[in-house]
DNA sequence: AATATCACG
DNA sequence: ACGTACGTGATATTT
């Protein structure tokens, strides 16, 4: 029989050390456990011992060392974020039933010692796992040692046995001791005997076996006499080194191996600790599932359902006249537009689930489009996506009344995704099968596995959506967040749809002229650049870059990464007067950006239409912004002459004008609202340009004297303020010391008083509430006040200054997108919103029709709030994007 | 899958 | 004293 025993202390210590820190998303570090367990995992699979247990220290681990003189903490403490974690470890193992030793005034190590004594005269084996050389002395015939050692999240692990031993040092095991009385051991502050070394010492030990023998006939000792010397002043410290380094075998602690038999793990306690602690892998890979005495049972969340599969077209007509009496139903489509329709009876919990499939049902098109109308109303997951779908096949849909995702994002935004069965798990605490293991294929209905339990789960999926409308409704109106929900958020979820349905037309010849001349370019920088480091190499690799840089050419390393040197643009920018290679690398990245990310991004989208269809994701950031992908058209370059040079590609076709509005300073404007900063309010009244009015106050000079760089330092204090920058970046960002930065600052906060009130006070209340919100409500949580980490902190309180402004923006520009579809469909006008950019909106009118379209977007972008100044949209018409961006 | 870089507001 | 700006997405390289 085996017994496996952990050295706690020693283990979580490497895993904390060896894995960068990692924490949950409130800021519980959680490294050094994850660590832990998956070590804990990894070697009880491979060594498959009969009984387990774990020990830790009760003792300071320099305590006993204190016994001599002259001793010094050599040991920094703990630091907080492993310190915070001992106790969740206990937690983790008391789930996993592993017994755990430990005991007042003893260490690790004794209790280990004792543990392995006890094994032997049991009969049984003992394999010790820490990280510490100090057990090699308890290595036996029946014990062995495993140490471990974790770098960069790799563990591995090097087996100690007698003869491994004997091997490595030329001695028993049981001798360790003895080295160490002689050689001693700083990292555990045993002084050895003084002037005696490692060399020494070992020679001695091999010969001598141990520091008893040696001192028994010194005079006997072969040596020279220096040694001979030191060994004998050296006596006393032997002895207490002896005494220090020796692991105790007695602890009194009651044990026997039977007692720590291995056991099934408490499966649901585990399961929420790991669900606290965010660890999903372990969590899969463990076959965890929720606490089974809690979790609510299908029924109870979504009723019992009778079903049917519609193969029928009168029979699908007598449902949509049911459905129409309904005040709403749930309707759950795949992208295939395989659908399920679940109708509540009115008086029971219980309802009817109708499944219409495409390649089922006659004349589908025409079934489509009578669910989709507006006189059905109907509940939804995702129904941005649905409505762009729906689009493709020439149906308007309309009658959406509540959107679960879009409800889960208001009311978490910072979680990131939102999966209807996830979203079943956090509301009711039920596991649902997922789409994807039982029903979901190629954007179809497609049963992996019988076709009856495949339907099953997806009505019961459909069933869920019109459980969650509820709670979820209830929990908006308690926030507050009704009207953001049912006037912004829904009502543009058709608007998305159809930006993303028009796309916006490229001009494809142009784009592979650019990537033509793209191309040459690059070559000639390729061959300048390794002409220039005497050698062909991957420039795209950082790495190998690096190397050429820093090793081969010799110039100064700026920064470094955690991977190795740094060599980013701001790095290079720095060094580029050091070697014409430099300002080579820098054209060939600009170079290389341009035609891997644009050109041939872009060229990959371009749809049979001749136009790019982006996504416009509104389910996804912190802040309430939308984000594009597939392709992202909110990062298309425009700082640099040559990027801009893109902007010329994406046109207006034959007899179409391309008109685009943006939002003059609207996040300022925003702060000086939110602040209500009186001078910054009047700047902005007056019409004056705000960097240069800012720069003459923190400058001190009249407005007619700021020069250029005064006015370009004073913008990047202003952004900087929108961010809760700190003097340090501001001095880093526009190259000035840091004590000019901080007096740009202080010079900023006498002027706009109310904006440094505004700062304090709104930090002060997100501490309080927990979140902080925008003008119509938005929220963001914020945890990360509650930190205990001082970075943790830092980046909270600069996220509840930011996210009020950047998510003001966000609404803002919402309502007016909605404003305006409404009014171009109001007016007759065949204009179309087709893009948006976070402050800036672009449509494609027909030309006769740019003066009134450029008119109606200022006022209805302008028009959105009533503010304490007024908001100002521009807007430029053109045959490109280039060109209407005026 | 993680990292480094760089494009945008 | 700490460590150093908010919000995104795509690409290439490396593990």
């Amino acid at each position: 029989m085996k017994l496996m025993v952990i050295d706690g202390n020693s283990i979580i210590n490497r895993a904390f050390y060896g894995i960068k820190l990692l924490t949950t998303r409130d800021g519980q570090p959680t490294n050094a456990v994850y660590g832990f367990v998956n070590i804990l995992l990894k070697l009880t699979e491979e060594e498959k011992p009969d009984a387990l247990c774990v020990t830790f220290d009760r003792k300071a681990p320099t305590f006993r060392h204190l016994a001599y003189e002259g001793y010094k903490a050599q040991r920094k403490g703990m630091p907080d974020e492993l310190a915070a974690q001992l106790p969740v470890l206990k937690d983790v193992l008391a789930a996993m039933n592993i017994p755990r030793y430990e005991l007042d005034g003893w260490e690790a190590d004794d209790l280990i010692g004792t543990i392995s004594v006890k094994d032997a005269a049991a009969g049984w084996d003992t394999v010790i796992v820490t990280g510490d050389k100090d057990s090699l002395q308890l290595v036996t015939d029946t014990t062995r040692v495993k140490l471990v050692s974790t770098r960069m999240g790799q563990t591995t692990t090097k087996e100690m046995t007698t003869d491994a031993f004997r091997e490595a040092y030329g001695f028993d095991p049981i001798h360790m001791v003895d080295l160490k009385a002689l050689m001693g051991d700083t990292s555990d502050n045993i002084p050895g005997v003084k002037g005696i070394g490692e060399k020494t010492a070992m020679d001695l030990i091999q010969r001598y076996h141990s520091v008893a023998a040696i001192y028994e006939d010194l005079d006997g000792v072969e040596a020279k006499p220096a040694v001979l010397k030191k060994l004998a002043e050296g006596v006393e410290q032997a002895k207490m080194s002896y005494d220090l380094a020796l692991i105790h075998t007695d602890a009194p602690i009651d044990f026997t191996p039977e007692a720590n038999l291995r056991q099934e793990p408490n499966t649901a306690a585990l399961y929420e600790l790991f669900l606290k602690l965010e660890f999903n892998k372990l969590i899969d890979k463990l076959g965890l599932k929720a606490p089974q005495g809690e979790q609510v049972q299908e029924e109870q969340v979504t009723g019992t359902c009778t079903s049917e599969d519609v193969t029928d077209r009168a029979r699908a007509e007598e449902l949509l006249a049911i459905w129409r009496q309904k005040d709403s139903v749930d309707v759950l489509a795949l992208p295939s537009l395989d659908v399920v329709v679940v109708e509540h009876w009115e008086t029971e919990r219980d309802s009817h689930a109708a499944i219409l499939r495409a390649d089922q049902l006659e004349g589908y098109n025409e079934i489509l489009k009578s669910l989709f109308a507006p006189d059905i109303k109907k509940n939804t997951h995702d129904v941005k996506t649905l409505l762009s779908r729906l689009l493709d096949e020439g149906i308007e849909g309309g009658g959406f009344v509540f959107d679960t995702a879009i409800a889960a994002y208001l009311l978490a935004p910072t979680d990131g995704s939102y999966e209807l069965e996830t979203l079943g798990m956090r509301w009711f605490n039920h596991e649902f099968l997922k789409a994807k293991d039982t029903y979901l294929a190629k954007d179809a209905f497609t049963p992996l596995g019988e076709t009856a339990k495949a339907l099953g789960v997806m009505l019961s999926h459909c069933a869920l959506i019109g459980a969650l409308k509820d709670p979820m409704a209830a929990r908006l109106s308690e926030l507050d967040m009704e009207r953001l929900y049912y006037e912004v958020e829904l009502p543009l979820c058709p608007v998305l749809a159809e930006m993303e349905h028009a796309g916006v037309l490229v001009d494809r010849g142009a784009l592979t002229a650019f990537g033509k001349m793209l191309e040459e370019r690059i070559k000639a920088d390729e061959a300048l650049i390794y002409e220039l480091a005497g050698e062909e190499f991957n420039i795209n690799s950082t790495q190998q870059f690096g190397h050429i840089l820093f090793d081969k050419l010799g110039l100064p390393p700026v920064k470094k990464t955690k991977t190795g040197y740094s060599t980013n643009a701001e790095v290079l920018e720095k060094l580029r007067d050091k070697h014409p290679i430099v300002e080579a690398v820098l054209d060939y990245r600009q170079l290389a950006k341009l035609k891997s990310t644009y050109v041939e991004g872009l060229t990959k989208v371009i749809a049979a239409d001749g136009r790019i269809h982006t996504s416009f994701q509104n389910t996804v950031t912190a802040t309430g912004r939308l984000s594009s992908t597939e392709p992202n058209l909110q990062n298309i370059p425009v700082r640099t002459e040559l990027g801009a040079e893109l902007r010329k590609m994406f046109v207006a076709p034959a007899g179409k004008m391309l008109v685009d509005a943006d939002y003059s300073q609207i996040e300022l404007r925003l702060l000086a609202h939110i602040a209500g900063d009186e001078h910054m309010i009047a700047a902005f009244r007056s019409g004056e340009d705000i960097h240069t009015v800012t720069a003459s106050q923190v400058f001190g000079v009249p407005p007619q004297d700021v020069t250029h760089e005064m006015r370009r330092r004073a913008k990047a204090v202003n952004f900087g303020i929108v961010y809760g920058i700190s003097d340090f970046s501001l001095a880093q960002d526009i190259g000035v010391t840091r004590a000019e930065a901080k007096e740009y600052m202080e010079k900023y906060f006498e002027k706009y008083s109310g904006v440094r009130a505004y700062m304090d006070a709104v930090v002060e209340r997100a501490k309080a509430d927990g979140y902080v919100s925008t003008l119509m409500g938005r929220r963001r949580w914020l945890p990360e006040l509650k930190s205990s980490n001082f970075n943790m902190r830092s980046f909270g309180e600069r996220v509840a200054l930011n996210m009020p402004i950047q998510g003001t923006a966000a609404d803002i520009i919402k309502l007016a997108m909605i404003r305006v579809r409404d009014r171009l469909r109001a007016e007759g006008l065949e204009a179309k919103l087709i893009l948006q950019v976070h402050d800036e909106l672009i449509v494609e009118c027909p030309e006769g029709e740019s003066d009134r379209v450029k008119d109606l977007l200022e006022r209805e972008m302008e028009q959105v709030v009533e503010l304490a100044l007024p908001l100002i949209a521009e807007a430029h018409a053109g045959k490109s994007w280039a060109q209407a961006k005026g």
